[in-house]
DNA sequence: GACCCTACTGCCATAAATTGACAGCAGAAC
DNA sequence: GTTCTGCTGTCAATTTATGGCAGTAGGGTC
């Protein structure tokens, strides 16, 4: 690989992480010693990328660099050509829709072969079974997520009685055939994990959440020792 | 000045013009020899650029090497990443690759508040069942289907002896457990589906398969009955 | 057809750059 | 202090870039 080519291989990289990288690891992924590493960062940064370094962390790229290439690759399209249709086929209609119309304007933007290549792609997606049918609003719970507000839930726990809570939902994970809202429980007070398709009713409030739905998040998964890796 | 930010003066100097310009003009803006700069402009070719040249007209760099700012609703940005993440989590490391990939370029053209939107996501996907490992090459499965040549593989029917066949593959249905590739079958000469974990050998071909990809896919659609309105 | 203008390729000797290795300094967290 | 990292200098071997030249080819104009 060329120098020239490695350069903008090496932004695209940075772009891909949030938190800092070692310069160790850049080097290994690039396949070149830390030393031609150091020397393509201060290229890099000399010609306008606004990279941060600091001895002990690592490296991070702010953002709002733009840098060629800056178009997607065929491999890209048919990710998220793919990634659309599952979201289609086995979430709920507002995230089929929105899903449908991310893709649009996306198209919007390629030029003439990528988008043929978009508006063509064959990988599908199948679902072979249906899912539990529910009567959960998902759009009212990712909202609730989004705008950090408390919920109360009717929630039919395996041995029990169905128990009324108050709970701070921040995450919904996709599971085959299930999806389980991730909150903290008001009534437990704990981490508390909800089958969607045990809830009898869901009402959200419009009291906010006092903690942010990242640091929830983050302490969700650090003491369970969940790991996504997007 | 080096080639690496010559490359990058020579696609800003591009993105100037609207009518052709000429290779020998070019390379006097550029400081460079006209050989130097046939060769500067293959290498942006090679990199993705989309720059046309004819002989007797001289070059014209065709829109969309960058993306533009984009905008997308927050539901969309949710809708992205779970499909991104679903692509992670269930598919391929190429893929899962791409999917990372497409999500960063997407990211570093959003405005601010979008891109912590689409950083803090908290719509999951789980992995609850181990895919059936296989020795499968999707990669170069999905180049194949790319593009349009003939593979040859070995599959085991049910009941039966594997067979070895030359088909033209044209679609991978993503199942929940299984993936199934859709093609045209030479030896049955009829659309034949084959299961990826059924799959002892293959081999992609150098010949071409002599229809359209597409073409293929909305017969079979239209004889198969399948819909998929993404 | 002859004629331009241009893109593009192969070759080659020279010049320039890139590279990895090693040694060492510096800042920050523990 | 120790450890983790960023960062710089130097140098020889290697790789790459470069310009010049010759030649092919495509597409207009006359």
């Amino acid at each position: 690989m060329s120098r020239s080519t490695r350069l903008l291989d090496l932004i695209q990289l940075l772009r891909t992480y949030r938190r800092p990288v070692s310069g160790a690891s850049l080097a290994q992924r690039m396949g070149v010693s830390i030393r031609t590493l150091y020397r393509d960062i201060a290229t890099l940064q000399a010609q306008g990328a606004d990279i941060e370094g600091a001895p002990g962390f690592g490296y991070v790229l702010k953002p709002g660099f733009l840098m060629p290439p800056m178009m997607f690759s065929e491999e890209e399209i048919e990710a998220l050509v793919l990634g659309a249709r599952w979201v289609a086929a086995r979430t709920d209609d507002e995230l089929k829709d929105a899903a449908h119309n991310a893709l649009a304007k996306i198209a919007a933007v390629l030029p003439t072969d990528l988008r043929h290549e978009l508006e063509t792609n064959s990988l599908l997606v199948y679902n072979t079974r249906e899912l539990h049918p529910g009567t959960t609003d998902f759009p009212a719970m990712r909202e609730a997520i989004r705008q950090g507000m408390k919920i109360d839930i009717d929630y039919a726990d395996v041995n029990g009685q169905p128990t009324t809570r108050r709970i701070w939902p921040f995450a919904l994970a996709y599971f085959e055939e299930t999806r389980v809202l991730a909150a903290w429980c008001e009534l437990r007070n704990a981490f508390r994990h909800f089958r969607t398709d045990r809830l009898s009713t869901m009402t959200v409030t419009d009291i906010r959440i006092p903690r942010r739905r990242d640091r929830l998040l983050a302490e969700w998964r650090r003491t369970h020792n969940v790991t996504q890796d997007m």
